[in-house]
DNA sequence: CCAGTTCTGAAAATTTCTCTTCAAGGGCGT
DNA sequence: ACGCCCTTGAAGAGAAATTTTCAGAACTGG
């Protein structure tokens, strides 16, 4: 029965899988252990693979040459590769933009930059506050209030935009401080005020949610690392990494925790909002011209 | 002479620039090779290594060991470990999200969805529409439009907002669509048109498009990669990935590269930039009264 | 319940890796 | 230029990993 040589387009993962089904009890049991952490629990001897998996060494040394590579040397090289592969700065093997410039491309610097901000701020991010804020924005007996800076306008926009969607009571807050009197005398006490204040942070912003909090608003705020004025009077605060390899400060993980917490909220009460969105989709429809091409709502 | 026991916060590239300076010419050669790929470059067996940096395999023990490793396999241990912090979703050494959740929580699959974005947006993006379009947005004899739709609006906003603090001639075209034909006649030949149109794609986006062309104005468009019915009409477009573990698009990677841009028309006309830069510092600070906590602009 | 087959791990055999020793090579101060 | 000392790699000893062998265990079909 001549083992099936992997082809080198396919992962050690694909392998695996391909073949899971002719594996043997304790085979499986092993390839088990490998897909769990899968690929840096093939990292170590085989030895401690085999500890690891709960078998012994001779059942793994079968199961990699019966998966095609010649021992457990190339398939852990294989491994090796794919690792390489999914480390290496996303566009390190596309030496044109290396080779294009006496430094790094820009999207390169600003890759690598975005990519340390994510691991950071999700480092120091906890369930708690994440959890918490989810629970406020989806509690519809709850006004939702959005306002953000200059800069940071466009992301309360862009999460207003979201969550007007998913249930009512939504409202946007002009970033032009001179109507927020008017808002403050709107909210009532178990309101949600969201606040985007980010490095430069505006003094009036400090002073709105004292006075939101002061008539009983609860408030988000997303901030960076330094922590605005706003903190002492924050429910739950988002500290995210804004560095980027420029004279601007980079909005792009703000944004990202702004969508998961989006997602949080809708997945949690998909039931209530699904009829939103399909009377809000008759609405779009009635009143444009257009059919919508891809989907925009879950599939099922 | 104790080697100094590496402490444990530290990586081992950490521990290997901060003894660099007491290294020997082969171990700075053997440094050098392990820091050019790390952490990939010290997966392999110290023989491999040794060749990979034009060094024999004594070198590379002694290195180790001067670096306060007890030998070359706890040396690699450490490699893997870290290669595991790093590998693993960002937070999946911070098992609080895993033991929340039955799947992996929100915040891990977004991750997960946005590095992959991340990777194939870059990998399919090619210079000369990056440099093509930071080129005519440098470009401060064309007026710059910007227009978005529905979701969207809010990066064409973002977009423009520091387009405007970099050069003059910026316009925000509202989302609305009824005031675009009043744009389309200021619109002079050479001007530029940034359009956002992604997904849901827009008719009439098309039409815009359509109307601006034939006055002569180019075309920047950022869509998905299914690329929208503008495309046809645009000079440079940039197909940005969407994919989000959610009922909605993901436009973290879209605002990833308008950063990118931004900072490519910013840095290519500092000089320019700072003056006008200087100027709103200035009117921002008489008009309001704070004082700025951290830096804004540019160190030097 | 039995015979045949497959699976599994202990243990030995083999290969490879890691470390130590040691002599040659090279730099530096005198 | 000489000698000292540090550095370096070749070679070998020892340790560990990998593979193979083999006998008992587990399963299957009658």
């Amino acid at each position: 029965m001549p083992a099936t040589v992997p082809t080198s387009a396919r992962t050690v993962s694909d392998v695996i899988r391909v073949r899971y089904d002719s594996l043997t009890r304790a085979e499986k049991q092993l390839a088990d252990s490998l897909l769990e952490n899968y690929p840096v629990s093939g990292l170590g001897s085989i030895t401690v693979i085999a500890e690891n998996a709960g078998v012994s060494t001779p059942t793994v040394a079968r199961m990699v040459q019966k998966l095609g590579y010649k021992g457990y040397p190339e398939f852990q090289s294989h491994l090796h590769q794919e690792l390489e592969a999914t480390i290496s700065s996303p566009i390190a093997k596309h030496d044109r933009w290396a080779s294009n410039a006496p430094g790094t491309h820009i999207l390169n610097r600003f890759a690598d930059a975005i990519t340390a901000n994510l691991r950071d701020t999700l480092s120091e991010l906890d369930t708690p506050t994440f959890e918490g804020a989810a629970a406020l924005l989806r509690d519809r007996s709850r006004g939702i209030y959005f306002v953000g800076g200059r800069i940071t306008g466009a992301l309360a926009e862009y999460f207003f935009t979201h969550m007007q969607v998913i249930r009512p009571k939504t409202t946007l807050i002009s970033t032009n401080s001179s109507s927020w009197p008017q808002h403050v005398l709107n909210m009532s006490a178990g309101d949600v005020l969201v606040i985007f204040d980010i490095r430069r942070y505006e003094q009036e912003m400090a002073t709105l949610a004292e006075a939101a909090r002061a008539n009983g608003v609860v408030i988000i705020l997303f901030t960076d690392v330094w922590a605005s004025p706003v903190a002492k009077h924050a429910e739950h605060m988002f500290k995210v990494r804004i560095e980027a390899p420029s004279a601007w400060d980079s909005s792009v993980i703000t944004l990202f925790v702004v969508e998961a917490l989006i997602e949080a909220v809708q997945s949690s009460t998909w039931a209530e909002t699904r009829e939103r969105i399909n009377s809000l989709e008759g609405l779009f429809e009635r009143s444009r011209l257009f059919r919508r091409p891809g989907r925009q709502t879950r599939p099922d």
